[in-house]
DNA sequence: ATGGTCGACTCTCGA
């Protein structure tokens, strides 16, 4: 049985219902992970959705950050939780993990981290290293999780459009790929480039660079890890720029995987 | 090109 799970940064889901309804009814996604949904818990469009069939969970607020899941099956009694659990700032609008079929799935909205010399990227340093905390804490890297969501870093010189000039601003730092890394080796496969090798694919186009994404100045930032077990039953994964030229583009783009589980 | 454009919301901030 396919289990096909996506990742998108809606910037705003009120402003995306559109295009996320017919990419729901496009793909027919068994869960679909939302970032920055800028929207307080009473005014989530959560029956936008009931109407083609789709859950929702959500932790959002005002203005900024929200994640929310969206489901076609019911999740499992013992979760979700919101928000990190080590004492420090829970970060409840940036954190969501909860099991579909057996298998947890946490969505991130990792913080951006503004600029290099702003406190955030500090904060956006300890994030990850946060996160491998709770991964250690609460999983292991020998059963099936799925970490997704717009983790706010390129990787790798091939997941920017100019490694050289990029290299050093806030998304593609050199303190920015230690951090990832250090959490990837916890024990995460990535699906996307297990199965997409080349270089070019991105999943976010900053507004401001004129015509963007029809000159390919993308960073590829939004992504889909599991651990192994799970990393060995994936089908395939692929960026649908669809939702970013839509009549009401967002900045980022979809990302999917399947799984055969 | 250190600009540019969105989205939320007062107007400027965050991305």
């Amino acid at each position: 049985m396919a289990l096909k799970v996506a990742t998108f940064n809606a910037n705003s889901i009120r402003a995306r219902i559109p295009i996320i309804m017919d990419w729901l009814e496009k793909e027919h996604p068994d869960v679909l992970c939302l970032q920055e949904t800028k929207v307080q818990d009473p005014t989530f469009p959560e029956a936008a959705f009931a109407k083609v069939d789709y859950r929702a969970l959500f932790r959002g607020e005002r203005s900024y950050n929200g994640v929310a899941m969206l489901t076609k099956e019911p999740i499992e009694a013992k979760n979700p939780r919101f928000g990190l659990d080590d004492g420090g700032p829970a970060d409840e609008t940036r954190f969501l993990v909860a099991e579909v079929r057996g298998i947890p799935i946490v969505n991130t909205y990792v913080p951006q981290g503004r600029d290099p010399q702003d406190p955030m990227f500090v904060y956006k340093l300890a994030w990850f290293s946060r996160l491998r905390d709770y991964f250690e804490r609460h999983f292991s890297p020998q059963e099936p999780l799925l970490w997704v969501g717009d983790l706010n870093v390129a990787p790798d010189p091939i997941d920017v459009h100019d490694p050289v000039r990029l290299l050093g601003h806030v998304g593609f730092h050199p303190q920015e790929h230690e951090a990832f890394a250090a959490v990837k080796a916890w024990g995460f496969v990535d699906i996307f480039r297990k199965h997409e090798p080349g270089a070019g694919q991105y999943t976010f186009w900053d507004y401001r660079v004129r015509e963007g994404v029809s000159r390919r100045k993308g960073w590829r930032v939004d992504h889909i890890l599991a651990t192994l077990p799970l990393a060995e039953m994936s089908l395939r994964a692929w960026i649908d720029i669809e939702p970013r030229v839509a009549i009401r583009p967002s900045d980022h783009t979809v990302l999917a995987a399947e799984f055969d589980i």
